[in-house]
DNA sequence: CGACTGACCAGAT
DNA sequence: TATCTGGCCAGTC
């Protein structure tokens, strides 16, 4: 039975990624049991309250870049928490053939 | 109701 | 990988 809400599946999914490794808001909607459901992906990440302790870090654009703004808060936020991961993070940008989780 | 927007994507080239 | 294009979905005005 599907008791749970399309939020809970969405946060056990990302709670799920493990340190040093990144994916992508559409490959974490399927991974959520909804596919093609990024938008919805990167609005409910927007949600999230700061103190919040899911690696919404781990997740970006199907491109492998930061999807924030460069140089705003957000953006550096992200990257300094990717490279504690142990994540290379240059220009905004992270190689997903090194890094994206084959989950 | 239609138009616009956004932490987006996959396919073709 | 990069660029271009059409598509998708939920909210907001």
């Amino acid at each position: 039975m599907d008791s749970i809400s399309p939020e809970q599946r969405l946060y056990t999914a990302l709670a799920a990624i493990p340190p040093g490794y990144v994916v992508t808001y559409g490959q974490l909607a399927s991974l959520s049991g909804w596919p093609r459901r990024a938008r919805w992906v990167g609005q409910q990440l927007k949600r999230l309250p700061t103190g919040t302790t899911l690696p919404w870090h781990r997740v970006i654009n199907a491109a492998g870049k930061i999807s924030f703004p460069v140089g705003s808060d957000k953006a550096h936020e992200q990257a300094k928490r990717l490279r504690q991961d142990g994540v290379e993070v240059v220009h905004g940008k992270v190689s997903l053939a090194k890094y994206q989780w084959p989950g």
